[in-house]
RNA sequence: GGGAUCGUGGCGGAAUGGUAGACGCUACGGACUUAAAAUCCGUUGUUCGCAAGAACGUGAGGGUUCGAGUCCCUCCGAUCCCACCA
């Protein structure tokens, strides 16, 4: 064995030596096996890791290797989520076909990722844009569409005039004008794909419930997203008899309905406009429809509309209120048409005063000096009893039971006015994108036909190659005639394909599927190995995900679900939501935009930070690492510097993993450090002529010197404490403190020529090894250890050894802490109030007075109270 | 506006309602060295004190409790998500 610690040469060595042997396969799933699914999110092939990779793969790894020295039997796979964008712009910028830039993307990263160390089944990775799994994702598709859940409909997009093309909204910077021509985008409407997700609205809200596993955040972030609400569907009529549905969540303010308001998209609108109104009306709608997202939902807009020149009639009281439009009312959510109560919605409140409109109040607020709409500084929406309501008067107004919503609810159904009705925010999913670098979807377009699926004996979908990529004109396929034009699968005529490619969240809607059967080239995945694997016990990845990724794959799952492809209701058990790694940086206060990052190399004196420039002073802040900021710390500098198991290391203790971590390179130094303080002593202990017969002789339990007894009393409670830190939700951070805790208490003993000292140092190693898996490797070796560090048990404990001789009890006098004494630890509750009382601490305290009441925690404190 | 999470030394962070600050970083002092690096040994919440020790201390204010960083209420501040969603 060396004696200096060289990271990159034993990391080199027993990567090389594992992956000959195969160490990380993921075993046959067996009768009565019981199995471990760690999974961190695929990335994408950018050419490059960053820390925050190194933090999330670190944490799944430490993970996976602790499963499997409790004798679980792991999958622990890694594949690229390959389809997207940058590939498009490399091939527009250089040149540079998107399958060689990015299987070469994934050459080097995935060469990165072996270097860490981390102990991934090559066997089963995957590619999402490789044909070999994009058949699949097809094949997918082709099972939405025969289940009714993929369908084609009228969507905006955003067009370049200038380009002539369609442009992702990354591709839309924030003033609405295309990154490459610089053009005001304009909004065209296109037929699109989507997937009804909103089938499945309430079993993805229902569903969370199931998951106690997830950060209560993501979880609520889902539910909002998902936006349920409970009201009911009113049906209003106008006045020539057109029937306008509404949905309320406050139906029981019907009566104070003095006006509606129908989104300028509405398709009744142009009905409804009477000929004096249709000039304005026509204006307005332009002038909507030419807004951006940003400006149409800005914060604090002022109401705007302009009234239809027509009138409905409310159901309840048979009143004739005027139909306007207003764009704050959206197309999208509801029936794209409301009832306006100024009284009780901010919203109308603000419109009705703007233009005029009669407030009528419905509720009446506790406040007594208000008594009347005009009253009204705001709308008021809190309790209050229900007036001017005709069968609702005098009911307490609010949604719980036996108040005013649910008689209104009531009432309306047993009318025949209205009915109950639950409403989501959740729209369908647009799945089309016009783009090139993605997955094909498997749809012929005949003119006799209409909408072929491509038979499965056809799949897959080849992507063409040899495409030309500019960045202009129209859809990238659209231009492949070779590939466009094909024959009708039912009826032989000419027909078309289509030409849009999927959104790449399809493509990782199900990766995790597929690792359960990773090389089936016969179907998507056998049941029994994705009912065996599924669903992932632990899934970690960035917060960024909360949302679409983790609500797409979950929608995905059920719907497998249902076409019988697989038995369970959610794809991940537990989630884990990883913390931004963060880099220091300094920002000039009087600057801004870009200009006001100064990155830290250009920093000459820390303490006293200055503008290179101005010589402005400076304010130091730990930022997301980022390009513009100049903050990046490159995970290769730190592999060559220090080696991947100081790196996994530092990033696991540097912070718990949910929290953000401040990347410091004195800490990175403290962790080499410890690594070496480690080395050091293993090659200590190794130098010993009889070291080996040390570790294999038997440890006396009941004849061990009081150093022995308090050192073994330590290795067994860092056994303790680092199985809990890792089982009960993963505090490596603790862990590793416990690590640096044994390698102390080992130190100080002095007993290097124990066997207790030997079980401690051999201990040491083990519970090293999911964490620094080489050096664990190479010390392992060095004490003469057979096999593989990583095919060892995990070591447990013995509860006895964890019994210290004695105690320390506190003592308090009125809670307050006034000293300790030490007394054996079978001590009876009656002795340590005794021993208490007795003390000298007690005696200063009391005063020789009785307390009034003694409180005694057994073996921890006792309490006088006085 | 709605929601979620969180406020602890110089810093990152520890603390099943029971000795606040584990572990690490930084800083300072010492040993080794011709010297430096590396390593090793100390000290390191604040204030008072030569010391023994004492007082204060987990964003602020209340409450529950023998005892609160931890539980409850109010407020202040930070971060994130959603948001003209009827």
């Amino acid at each position: 064995m060396d004696a200096r610690y060289n990271p990159q040469a034993i990391e080199t060595k027993w990567q090389a030596h594992w992956r000959e042997t195969g160490l990380d396969r993921t075993p046959e799933l067996s009768e009565g096996i019981r199995k471990f699914y760690a999974l961190s999110m695929f990335p994408y092939p950018s050419g490059r890791l960053h820390m925050g990779h190194v933090r999330n793969y670190s944490i799944t790894d430490v993970i996976a290797r602790h499963k499997r020295m409790q004798g679980y039997a792991v999958l622990h796979p890694m594949g690229w989520d390959a389809f997207g964008l940058p590939a498009e712009n490399a091939a527009i910028d250089r040149g540079i076909p998107p399958a060689k830039w990015t299987y070469e993307n994934i050459a080097q990263m995935r060469d990165q990722l072996q270097r860490l160390g981390l102990s991934y089944d090559w066997e089963r990775e995957v590619t999402s844009c490789s044909p070999d799994y994009y058949k699949w994702t097809q094949w997918i598709f082709l099972q939405f569409l025969a289940a009714g859940l993929a369908y084609q409909k009228e969507a905006a997009v955003n067009w370049d005039p200038v380009d002539q093309t369609v442009l992702a909204n990354e591709q839309v910077d924030a003033e609405g004008r295309s990154w490459r021509s610089g053009a005001l985008v304009e909004k065209r409407m296109l037929k699109q794909w989507f997937l009804k997700i909103t089938d499945y609205a309430d079993q993805l809200l229902a569903d969370l419930e199931k998951l106690p596993g997830w950060p209560e955040r993501v979880r609520t972030m889902q539910e909002n997203w998902i936006g349920q609400s409970t009201g009911a569907k009113v049906v209003f009529k106008s006045e020539s008899g057109d029937e306008l549905p509404v949905f309320t969540t406050r139906p029981d303010t019907l009566w104070g309905a003095t006006f509606m308001v129908l989104s300028p998209e509405h398709p009744l609108v142009e009905r409804l406009t009477t000929p004096e109104q249709a000039e304005a009306v026509k204006t307005y709608q332009a002038q909507a429809a030419a807004q951006s997202e940003i400006d149409r939902t800005a914060e604090d807009r002022e109401k705007t509309g302009v009234w239809t020149g027509s009138f409905a009639i409310n159901p309840v009281n048979g009143e004739k209120i005027p139909i306007w439009i207003a764009d704050y009312v959206l197309m999208g959510y509801g029936t794209g048409a409301i009832m306006a109560v100024p009284a009780h919605d901010q919203r109308d409140f603000e419109f009705a005063r703007k233009f005029g409109i009669p407030i009528k109040l419905v509720v009446q607020p506790p406040d007594e000096s208000v008594t009347s709409a005009a009253d009204l500084q705001a709308a008021w929406a809190g309790e209050g009893v229900m007036i001017h309501s005709g069968p609702l008067d005098g009911i307490p107004a609010g949604k719980g039971p036996g108040q005013s919503v649910e008689k209104a609810i009531a009432w309306l159904e047993e009318q025949g006015l209205g009915e109950k009705q639950i409403n989501y925010r959740l729209r369908d999913w647009l799945i089309s994108r016009q783009r090139y670098w993605g997955c094909p979807i498997p749809v012929i377009h005949c003119p006799n036909c209409g909408i072929v699926p491509v038979p499965e004996a056809d799949l897959p979908v080849i992507l063409p190659e040899e495409v030309e990529l500019s960045g202009r004109g129209g859809s990238p396929l659209a231009q492949m005639e070779d590939w466009v034009n094909v024959k009708c699968p039912t009826c032989g005529t000419e027909a078309r394909r289509e030409t849009d490619t999927m959104d790449t969240f399809i493509c990782s809607s199900w990766y995790f599927l597929r690792f359960s059967d990773a090389r089936n080239d016969k179907e998507i995945f056998r049941k029994d190995q994705v009912n065996g694997w599924l669903p992932v016990d632990q899934y970690v990845g960035g917060i960024e995900h909360a949302i679409l990724h983790l609500l797409y794959s979950r929608f995905f799952t059920k719907v497998l679900r249902d076409r019988g492809l697989l038995d369970f209701d959610e794809p991940f058990l537990r989630l884990l939501t990883q913390g931004m790694v963060q880099g220091l940086t300094y920002f000039n206060p009087n600057k801004s935009g870009k200009d006001k990052w100064i990155p830290a190399a250009l920093i000459k004196d820390p303490d006293n930070p200055v503008d290179p420039e101005t010589g402005e002073k400076l304010e130091k802040i730990y930022a997301t690492m980022s390009k513009s900021k100049g903050n990046g710390v490159d995970p290769e500098e730190v592999l060559a510097n220090y080696g991947a198991d100081t790196a996994r290391m530092f990033i696991l203790f540097k912070a718990p993993p949910e929290k953000d971590l401040e990347w410091d390179d004195a800490d990175v130094e403290g962790q080499f450090r410890f690594l070496n303080r480690v080395w050091r002593q293993v090659h200590e202990f190794v130098e010993q002529a009889h070291f080996q017969d040390l570790l294999t002789s038997e440890i006396a339990v009941g004849s061990l010197s009081k150093p022995e007894k308090d050192l073994r009393r330590a290795v067994h409670t860092a056994i303790k404490e680092i199985s809990d830190d890792i089982e009960e939700g993963y505090q490596f951070n603790t862990a590793i403190s416990e690590l640096m805790k044994l390698s102390n208490a080992l130190n100080e003993s002095g007993l290097l020529q124990s066997p207790v000292y030997a079980d401690g140092i051999r201990t040491l190693v083990l519970l090293m090894a999911p964490f620094a898996p080489h050096i664990a490797e190479e010390l392992w070796q060095a004490l003469g250890g057979t096999g593989s560090v990583h095919q060892q048990s995990w070591p447990s404990y013995d509860p006895a050894a964890l019994i210290a001789d004695t105690v320390t009890i506190v003592i308090q006098v009125n809670g307050k802490l006034r000293g300790s004494f030490e007394a054996p630890s079978e001590v009876t509750q009656e002795e340590q109030e005794q021993l208490a009382l007795a003390s000298e601490v007690a005696q200063k305290y009391l005063d020789g007075a009785t307390p009034k009441k003694v409180i005694v925690v057994p073996k921890k404190l006792v309490n006088f109270v006085v």
